[in-house]
Order: C-alpha cells, then sequence, then structure tokens
RNA sequence: GGGCCCGUGGCCUAGCAUGGAAAGGCGCCGGCCUGCGGAGCCGGAGAACCCGGGUUCAAGUCCCGGCGGGCCCGCCA
C-alpha cells in the first residue's frame, strides 16, 4: 500500500471523482475545469465553483444542487455539502476525515508535512550573497531569511537542495575596503569583525571620494562644478558621521591618503588580485576572511547554514572559467567588438520570440547589450556570473534557484541569455530568478558604502531585548529567559520578513518587525507553547481517536491539520514561501479559539478527552514542523 | 526616453496564475480571567479594491491608456 503523505489530497481526489461521477451523467465533459478549492471561511471548508462548468445561471444552479446532494450521500469523507448560488460548499466530515488525519499526522511525526514531488529535483539555491565589505544589513537580512526558508520547503517537497552562498571576492569594493585595512591592521578595536570591516571600508571610500571629488572639482566649469559641489557635501556629511564612530581610524585612512594616489592603488590591488599574486590574494582574502567570520556569527544565530561558500575568485577567474566562456561567446556570434570593449549583443538574441518564452523573458521585457570585458582588458561582474552559473550546473544540479533582488532583473535575464547562446539552453531554462524588493528605511536611503545601514545584528539584538522583558513581565525564570528570550526574538523578525510577499518593498519600522500580537512569529509561538502544556499535563490519559469520537467543533482544525501537506506542496511548487506563515498564523487562530471554547483534559466522556488530547498534540506537531521549514525555533516555554 | 515591480478600510497585509461570495492583522469602540497559560477569546464600526476605458452573463483579478511610489537601463557590483 502506497504511503500516504496528505489526507487533504485524498479528500480533493473523492470530492472530484463524485463530482465527475455527476457531471459525465449530466453529459458535461469538463473534467479540466473542475477546481475543488478553499471556501472562503464561515462557508465551510472547500468550494467547488459550478460557474465554470456550466455556464449558464440556470444551470449551473440547479447542478449545483445535484453536485451537493451527491457529495453528502456518496463522500466517506464529506459531512456535508451545500449548494449556494453556483457554488457547492463543503465541510469536512469530523470522524472519517479526523480519523484520517490522525492516522496519518500519527504515521509521521516530526516529518508530517513532508510532501514528496512526484519528480524530485536537484536543486541548488543561491542566497544572501553580500559582499563581504560590511556587515548583513536589513535588505540581506531579508535575502537570508526567505533564501533559508525556501530551501527548508524544496526540501520538504522531496527536493535535494544545496545551499550556496557566492563571495564577491573579486572587484573593486574589495580593493576600497583592502586599502583602507592595509593602514588601520594595527588598530584593536572591541566589534565584531565585520563591523570593524564594514567601518573600514564606508571611511576609505568616504576619503576617496572626497579627495576624487575635490580634484575633479578643479577643472570643472560652472555646471559640473555645481553638481560635484552638492555629491561633496554629501560625501562630507558621511566623513563628519564616520569620524565621530572613530576619529582614529578615520585619520589613519586620511593621513595616508594623503601622500599617495589610493585609486592608483586600489586599482593595483584589484589587478593584482585577479592575476593571484600572493601579497594581493593575502591582503584581501584576511579582510574577506574577517568580514565572513562576522557573516557566520550572525548566520549561526539565525540558525541559517550553507553547504558551500563559493569564492568568486575561484570558481570564475583563477580557474579559468570566465576566458573559457568569452571563447564560447565569441564563438557564438554574439560578441562584438566596440570601442576596445567586448559587447554581448543579448538585444539582438532576444529579439527571437521564441529564446524569450523559452528563457522566461517577457515580449515587452527590454533587453539591452551587455559589456563583458572592459577596453582594459579586466571583466565585469556579470562576466564572472556567467561563468558561476555555468560553473553552478557543472556540479549536476536540474535547476538553479538564484535569491537575488529585484533590481538585478536585467542582470539576470542577461545572464540567461549568455547561457543560451553558449548552447546551455537546458541551463538558461532552468534557471530561476527569485527576486525580492528592498527593505527601505525610512527617510535615508540604505547604503553600505556610506556606512548607513541598520545592521542584521542591531535587529536581532533589538529583537531579543523585546522579547526577553516580555518574557520577564510574564514572570519567566530568569534562567530560561535568555534561551527563550533569543527564540521569540529571531522567530517575530523572521515571521515578519517571512510573511510579506517578496514581490512587495518592505519599509522597516521596528515597531513592525518586531510584532509580538496576532499574525507574528511569538503568536504562533504561543499557540504551540499553549499545546504543549497541555500535552504535559494530561499525565496518564493517551492520544487516541476513536470511531465517533471527533465532533463539529474539531471540523475546522482537522480540516487545517490534513491541508498542511498541500500548504507544502503549493509554496514549493510556486516557490511562495508566504504562503506557510500565513497558514500557521490561521492554524494558531484555530487552537485558541478552539482551546477557549471547550475543554480538552476534562471532557466527557474519557473517549472524548484522549480525542482531544489526539488533536492537540496534532496542533502541536504541525505548528512546530511549520515553524522549523520557516526556520522558526518552536519555544517548550515563553 | 524605454522597461520591471508595487498601488486593496485610518495603517499594514492576503486574494490576481485558473474572472464568479472582498479575507486577516494593527488602531478604534464594547464585552470575557473561581477553567488546560489573557502574547488569548467574542462582538462592533470602518473598503466607490489608484483613475479612465474595454472584454465578459460576471472584473480586485484579464486587455488598453493614464496617475502615484520604488527600482533598472554597455565599460559599478
Amino acid at each position: 500500500m502506497e504511503r500516504v503523505y496528505s489526507a487533504h489530497s485524498l479528500l480533493v481526489s473523492e470530492v472530484s471523482s463524485v463530482a465527475k461521477r455527476v457531471l459525465s451523467e449530466c453529459g458535461i465533459e469538463a473534467s479540466a475545469e473542475l477546481v475543488v478549492e478553499r471556501a472562503p471561511p464561515e462557508r465551510g471548508d472547500l468550494t467547488v465553483n459550478v460557474y465554470r462548468l456550466a455556464r449558464d445561471e440556470k444551470k449551473a444552479v440547479e447542478l449545483a444542487a445535484q453536485l451537493s446532494e451527491a457529495l453528502a450521500r456518496g463522500a466517506r469523507l464529506v459531512g456535508a455539502a451545500r449548494s449556494e448560488g453556483g457554488f457547492v460548499n463543503i465541510e469536512v466530515n469530523p470522524d472519517t476525515y479526523g480519523r484520517l488525519v490522525w492516522k496519518v499526522v500519527s504515521e509521521m511525526g516530526e516529518k508530517y508535512g513532508f510532501n514528496p514531488h512526484p519528480r524530485p529535483l536537484r536543486i541548488l539555491v543561491e542566497h544572501t550573497s553580500a559582499n563581504p565589505v560590511h556587515p548583513l544589513h536589513v535588505g540581506h537580512l531579508r535575502n537570508c531569511v526567505v533564501g533559508d526558508a525556501l530551501a527548508r520547503i524544496l526540501r520538504a517537497r522531496g527536493h535535494s537542495v544545496e545551499v550556496h552562498f557566492y563571495v564577491d571576492d573579486v572587484g573593486l569594493q574589495m580593493s576600497y575596503a583592502a586599502y583602507g585595512f592595509e593602514k588601520v591592521k594595527g588598530l584593536k578595536r572591541d566589534v565584531k569583525p565585520d563591523h570593524f570591516i564594514g567601518l573600514v571600508y564606508a571611511v576609505t571610500n568616504a576619503v576617496v571620494n572626497i579627495r576624487a571629488l575635490q580634484k575633479k572639482r578643479e577643472h570643472a566649469n560652472p555646471d559640473e562644478r555645481a553638481r560635484i559641489d552638492r555629491e561633496l557635501s554629501d560625501w562630507l556629511w558621511v566623513a563628519k558621521e564616520l569620524m565621530e564612530r572613530d576619529e582614529e581610524l578615520f585619520a589613519a585612512i586620511a593621513e595616508a591618503a594623503k601622500s599617495e594616489d589610493p585609486l592608483e592603488r586600489i586599482y593595483a590591488i584589484n589587478r593584482a588580485y585577479e592575476a593571484g599574486e600572493k601579497w594581493a590574494v593575502s591582503l584581501v582574502r584576511e579582510v574577506a576572511e574577517r568580514c565572513i567570520e562576522g557573516f557566520k556569527q550572525t548566520l549561526d544565530r539565525l540558525g541559517v547554514a550553507f553547504d558551500s561558500w563559493d569564492w568568486e575568485s575561484e570558481v570564475t577567474v583563477w580557474n579559468g572559467l570566465t576566458a573559457e566562456v568569452l571563447r564560447r561567446l565569441r564563438e557564438s556570434g554574439f560578441l562584438r567588438e566596440d570601442k576596445g570593449a567586448l559587447v554581448f549583443e543579448a538585444d539582438r538574441l532576444a529579439e527571437d520570440p521564441e529564446v524569450r518564452r523559452r528563457l522566461a523573458i517577457p515580449a515587452s521585457f527590454s533587453v539591452t547589450s551587455l559589456v563583458l570585458v572592459r577596453s582594459d582588458g579586466t571583466t565585469l561582474y556579470a562576466t564572472r556570473d556567467i561563468a558561476y552559473s555555468v560553473w553552478k550546473f557543472r556540479r549536476g544540479v536540474d535547476k538553479v534557484i538564484n535569491v537575488v533582488g529585484a533590481q538585478q532583473a536585467l542582470e539576470q535575464a542577461h545572464v540567461r541569455l549568455a547561457l543560451y547562446a553558449m548552447g546551455y539552453v537546458r541551463e538558461a531554462e532552468n534557471m530561476v530568478h527569485f527576486a525580492y524588493e528592498m527593505v527601505t528605511l525610512p527617510g535615508t536611503k540604505m547604503s553600505g558604502r556610506r556606512g548607513r545601514f541598520v545592521s542584521a545584528d542591531e535587529l536581532i539584538e533589538e529583537a531579543v531585548r523585546r522579547a526577553g522583558e516580555e518574557l520577564a513581565k510574564r514572570g519567566l525564570d530568569p534562567a530560561e529567559n535568555r534561551e527563550i528570550a533569543e527564540k521569540v526574538g529571531i522567530g517575530a523578525v523572521k515571521f515578519a520578513m517571512l510573511s510579506v510577499s517578496p514581490s512587495r518593498p518592505l519599509t522597516f519600522t521596528w515597531e513592525r518587525v518586531l510584532d509580538f500580537e496576532r499574525n507574528s512569529g511569538p503568536f504562533v509561538q504561543y499557540a504551540y507553547v499553549r499545546a504543549r502544556s497541555v500535552l504535559r499535563k494530561a499525565g496518564s490519559l493517551k492520544p487516541e481517536v476513536a470511531e465517533g469520537a471527533f465532533g463539529s467543533e474539531e471540523r475546522k482544525l482537522l480540516f487545517l491539520l490534513g491541508y498542511f501537506p498541500e500548504v507544502v506542496a503549493r509554496a514549493a511548487d510556486e516557490l511562495k514561501v508566504e504562503l506557510l506563515p500565513q497558514y500557521l498564523n490561521e492554524l494558531a487562530l484555530a487552537f485558541n479559539k478552539y482551546y477557549d471554547e471547550v475543554p480538552i483534559l476534562k471532557a466527557e466522556p474519557e473517549e472524548k478527552a484522549r480525542a482531544r488530547l489526539a488533536l492537540t498534540l496534532m496542533v502541536a506537531v504541525t505548528l512546530e514542523n511549520g515553524m522549523r521549514l520557516l526556520g522558526i525555533e518552536p519555544p517548550s516555554r515563553m
């Protein structure tokens, strides 16, 4: 007998088969149009829209009546079916369906929700990939939290998933940080290493930009001068802020930049690093490693792990892959030279509607050509990203999902087009840009180069602090407080970031991210803790579901519990992480209501108490598994 | 100038793929602690779904044209 992962899918197939029988009796051959979906609250559990089957109003109403009668009579798992207008609203039978759900949940236990896809894939997920020159900020946090949950959900769908972090160690931003670092590495500061590097990076940017702008100003015409002055005053403000943060460090870098041309040195570091010269490698690597050490501290605290850290230098430059990509692109005939630079004619390739269709590039999306090699012979970020994509697929994966900001939509399309041009058609078709919108800070614009951002660490710390305060208010044992505050605070942040759809820009405010009420991480955790508390108090009472033990008061919860594997499947197949937090909130809400309405342990007769205990156990298991899929830790008390 | 995303009660968000019954939360008003944990529960007020056309028996959802906000457009990453 085949393993059952989802009671819901059995329910739906039962409803469909009864419905199809009625339809064919009526001479309607429209099984493809038959959709069984969730009913709006207060109308039942499932609904069939009959308008889609019979376009005619009168016929639809008639057919709905026939269908509901057949379902109420002929479907074992259905308790009630009513026709309302052109809809058939269905309620599950709490007895038969409840016993089925109990069977599935108790068999699956901590794996409940695991719902394997008929054709599992090998999937590579890349996420976060912050440049190793400053700490993770709230924008990276959104990327990180969403990417991590996505990977977990895909695994629960039976896919084999590897999670990668792309360490962007090639490029000018790295050399800026390295330049500043050279001047101040002797300074001892009592901060996380990534915060130290972030400050060095911002100071270097300020010092170098101010110097460059002042030089440019000398030979500028009045129009340009006005523009330069505006930019200059912006950077002078930044410099002032940074000086206030660390006067000694600022002075050290500013002094050094007076006696030499810093840009010359920065470019030299960049060239030497790409060429793999030892001195540059050890300098740049020290900066990047320190920064990544800080990232890892933050990620550990968040419970986010990576299977692989891919250094751009290693996987694209030093191994010759970027050069190979350029050769193949040249052979493709889509490369041209323009003023000494090499340009990929992505626009020309994108004129073919068939190519667009295969690469999921809409007909109206405007594609530009892309410079791959500067006139001085050095490569650009996108060039190396193409090589990285080739590298990813050479690991033997079926699909690559890049969790990357929506601003990079054009760049991501460029990479797919380049893969296609090189003949990597399957790869190009299976590279997905999972886009998320920016996190904005009201008032200012976040900028790593300017050292202006709310770091992930600050946010986490504040969340944990507030959670600790709440816990103390409730008289929680201080010995336990710290550990639980960690789970609750971080849970709140994750839930807040996961429950809005990634396509929507997120305005960061403390009160929003640190919401502990309904529709929040702590709300779900609280419902879980209550359920656990009941289970602890059960004593010798054993969870068990006898025939007829579940009644109408359990119906809604049973339906929701059975629905969980379906949510996991949809979240994975449609890449919609936000379905999970929405579902968990709904389940928590339903359990809280149930908890308020009926006695569980004191229910009479004992058979009912045992069934309600089983229900409580299922709620706890489902909430726990759901939270884990989001990377949220379930606390035992709070 | 071209393109992408977003626009839903005072505020935040779901629903748009596959058209059919506007769903949650915050805030506001009023109730519920002698019960298994009140970070809870129940009730109420509050929405011309950005605007204008079109398709349709039916549009928040599809199409066209606007408006507002964010982002992107060859030698940054």
